[in-house]
DNA sequence: GATAATTTTGCATGAATTTGCATTTTTATA
DNA sequence: TATAAAAATGCAAATTCATGCAAAATTATC
């Protein structure tokens, strides 16, 4: 057996396992341990895997880790996510907006559907990385380092000159009369361009937001067509949101 | 079980559960207190768990945590990236290629210093985020998900606009006759980007990656004025480099 | 195809790492 | 303060590792 058929072997054998010990590969392939060793160096010295005392780790151990825990209100987040994920069809090109509510969707996503996704937040755009069929772009600019998105001209004029089937927006406000509010005037500018390149809105609003009003507007009710939330579509909060014409998921 | 299997392990569960006790973890394991109590400190000494009296809890509040046992070679990056940081003056402008050698060098930024970075890696825009006084602009772009790096027409169109004092860039071979070659086209097209668009070009070499010659140029030795690599500066490796007139660190 | 050069392999040696246990010290808590 | 659980410390056994070296296998060259 020749060291290359061998070393392919091993490499195999930890895609397969994620980790392989000296002393088994040895046994299975007929050889010492140094020879094993060697090997095992030398792959772990092209950086193709992770040499350990006793054996070796697949690299492909998330060099970056999301932290469940740390999300606020993540049960009805989860909730909310699903229902959201379930409006994706195969081919769309997507514009998601940053937020955690987002990322959790961003999370749900299932392996086989194949989809476009522009976002500037870099926290979905590392979860994205984990999908095997979904292309990520990221919208450049300077990051803003608290919210983990880019922000400024340039995320403006990139988003103005993409056209996507739909723009996944979360929400810091929503009320009947004003509409969509936000907290930073930046980003509620960010939001109009998003809307204005996408060919359906989609507000992602968790129940403590209904009815509140922050101090930038973004847009009119009647410029979103779908509003997902974490409660049951029927609920009686919902009611005059429905009567303006738009669909509750 | 290898020990760093096992110590992912109980990284899993900390994230899950947000703690765990040593005598759950050892009966889980089937080894003795006096391991998981070791596994807890090393982990805890790497800041990736907050070691208590019986067991352990969860760090991090933030959302996504850097895992450093997943890097190779780590020792010898860190050394490298001491180096690197010591060129850093207040108020530069720097362009970092992606890479864990420069990843450890966000790392290692003093707090203290005022600096612009242009970066096109996922990973070094988001533990750029942790320093109070680096404005970090992301290139944006199609996303490698392998390598955690912005591709593509956009990637160059941008770099080519930037005009920047101080380009950190790894090397994946380098050799005094052949110069600086990279082992996919597409980096080194961008690479020789970020060159014409940097006053001085800092390559970050380690001792493995000396004398060795990748499939793609990206530049002549005479284009670039800095080495840092992990070893004595003076040491004979290195000295047909320094006789090329590069300043060697 | 023969021969030389190079690479690969296995083994011996001592060093280093990992692990569990016994003993002492510290900590949490009633 | 008393008590039990957990932690620190030192130590020994088992395993793994690095190194040098010679034999074997592979490759290059004629």
């Amino acid at each position: 057996m020749l060291k290359e058929e061998r070393q392919n072997y091993i490499l195999g054998r930890i895609r397969e396992l994620n980790k392989v010990k000296s002393n088994e590969l040895a046994l299975e392939l007929g050889v010492s341990e140094d020879t094993i060793r060697r090997d095992l160096n030398q792959l772990s010295h092209n950086g193709l895997i992770l040499k350990v005392h006793g054996g070796a780790l697949s690299t492909h151990q998330k060099l970056y880790h999301y932290n469940e825990s740390s999300v606020f209100n993540r049960e009805n987040k989860v909730i909310l996510a699903k229902k959201v994920v379930s409006l994706f069809k195969d081919g769309m090109t997507i514009i998601m907006s940053g937020g955690t509510t987002n990322l959790e969707v961003s999370l749900l996503i299932p392996d086989n559907i194949k989809l476009t996704i522009y976002t500037y937040s870099l926290s979905i755009a590392m979860q994205l990385t984990e999908h095997p069929n979904v292309d990520v772009i990221i919208i450049g600019g300077k990051l803003d380092k608290q919210a983990l998105v880019t922000v400024g001209v340039n995320v403006v004029k990139l988003l103005s000159k993409i056209k996507a089937d739909l723009c996944i927006m979360g929400t810091s406000g929503i009320d009947v009369d004003e509409g969509i509010t936000e907290v930073g005037y930046e980003v509620s500018f960010v939001k109009r361009v998003m809307i204005a390149s996408s060919r359906q809105v989609v507000a992602l609003v968790t129940a403590d937001k209904l009815n509140t009003t922050q101090r930038y507007p973004v847009c009119d009710l009647f410029e979103i067509s779908k509003i997902v939330t974490d409660l049951d579509p029927n609920d009686p909060l919902l009611i005059p949101y429905a009567k303006k014409g738009i669909e509750i998921i």
